[in-house]
DNA sequence: TTTTTTAATTGTGAAAAAAACACTTAAATA
DNA sequence: TATTTAAGTGTTTTTTTCACAATTAAAAAA
């Protein structure tokens, strides 16, 4: 037996939505699309799934591709299939969304891209239904942000509790009283306080804290919850 | 432009992981495989995507040909695409999950297909990837049903709470106690108590509960919480 | 008819968690 | 030395969760 004869092949894609935060708002990273059709548009970094490679990998390969980054948070999110979502050839496209510190990214390489960060707010219109994948992934961070660690990934190793708590209110789009907060943040047991201080944002100083990897792994699958209220939040 | 040139090609199928509850244990519909590679073997219902059909819909017409059963609950769950997960050719496989009353399919046609229905605990080896399958998906439903009200979906329009318990504690492998399981379930303004009673349960019998509608959909995506220390539970 | 049996139904008090709330402090700058 | 600014911290109240057992309806048996 060769092959399953008379069934239709499709194109397979991969497209990313990847997240990152700038101390004000949550933002993702687009590309201007350089090839036909809509040339020129803006549009999630994607590409074709290699014979060679599995999706997963597909998606690794084109966030390098992008950022230059290599083992960042990536997610499977959800896989698009419309028979017309590609108006040249039928393309089912699995979307993946990454989650990367936005200070580390090789910006040479996104350059070539003519890449730029919007805020969730204010995203252009895309190419195609790249417009319904952003929708699902900004459901999907909030919806896991809510409940598992995940936006440190967002952060730099050493983070303070006021950016912290600035990536949660914004992110969720609320606000929330800082000693509530930082006493859920320290109770989990995700942070170590370490000696120095960024000064950057204030005279006192606050001081660094990073992750404590051991409990972040081993704490990531528990419900946390550092939202207040969260089932009032639309997520 | 015409097609985008140079890239492989690939087949795209669907597989579907079936729940069904039967008052003892939370089982999954499997089929014997009925062509080669494969052919005998216990496996997921699944097939090709048609070039005339989204993704979603070849899910709900490969649900429908097993059980005869249309708008049930049906979300998609991954897609799985290692290069040799087939071993005859390269093809992705988008799963999905299912739920349904179990009393409610066709058996005539999953006769057809050698269908039974298989305890969690007691799956046989599976072809291809597809372990790997209900893997996810068990893990997904326990995540789901621990944070939104799912579970009705595997019982019939009419049910008690009893009924109901013994489904959480089934899914869960866990056991609640009864006052307060009642107590939370009623607080949550889902159950719609009928006059009617289930007399097969015990002598005394037990209230048949209805759904309400409204506030199922319109609280679906609050988090709930039936279960007692969801923390505690490995989903 | 009465008694027995079986599972359904129901409430309260204790403990834990979440929420509301405001003053003190470090350190730079004027 | 005084002022300014954001960081850091504790207590009380409220809400939620948890633990726990007696009563009741109705069929079956005596």
């Amino acid at each position: 037996m060769q092959k399953y004869s008379k069934q239709t092949r499709v194109l397979l894609a991969v497209d990313c939505i990847i997240f990152g935060f700038d101390g004000e708002s949550l933002k993702i990273l687009l590309i201007k699309r350089g090839f036909q059709p809509e040339k020129g548009n803006w549009s999630l970094m994607g590409g074709f799934v290699r014979p060679s490679e599995s999706i997963d990998q597909a998606a690794n390969r084109i966030l390098k591709q992008l950022t230059g980054l290599d083992g960042v948070y990536l997610e499977q999110l959800h896989t698009f299939g419309d028979t017309s979502r590609d108006p040249i050839e039928r393309t089912a496209s699995v979307a993946y969304f990454a989650l990367i510190d936005i200070n580390k990214y090789e910006t040479q390489l996104s350059n070539d891209y003519h890449a730029e960060w919007f805020p969730l707010k204010r995203i252009p219109k895309l190419v195609f239904d790249h417009q319904e994948m952003v929708e699902a992934a900004k459901r999907r961070i909030r919806y896991k942000a809510a409940l598992h660690p995940i936006l440190f990934e967002l952060l730099p190793t050493k983070f303070t509790i006021p950016q912290l708590q600035t990536l949660y209110e914004s992110v969720f789009n609320t606000t929330i009283d800082k000693r509530n907060f930082s006493k859920r943040v320290l109770a989990t047991g995700l942070l170590i306080k370490l000696t120095e201080k960024d000064k950057a944002g204030s005279k006192r100083g606050a001081y660094y804290y990073q992750l404590n990897m051991q409990n972040y792994y081993a704490k990531f699958q528990a419900f946390l919850n550092f939202i207040p209220n969260p089932d009032t939040l639309h997520l």
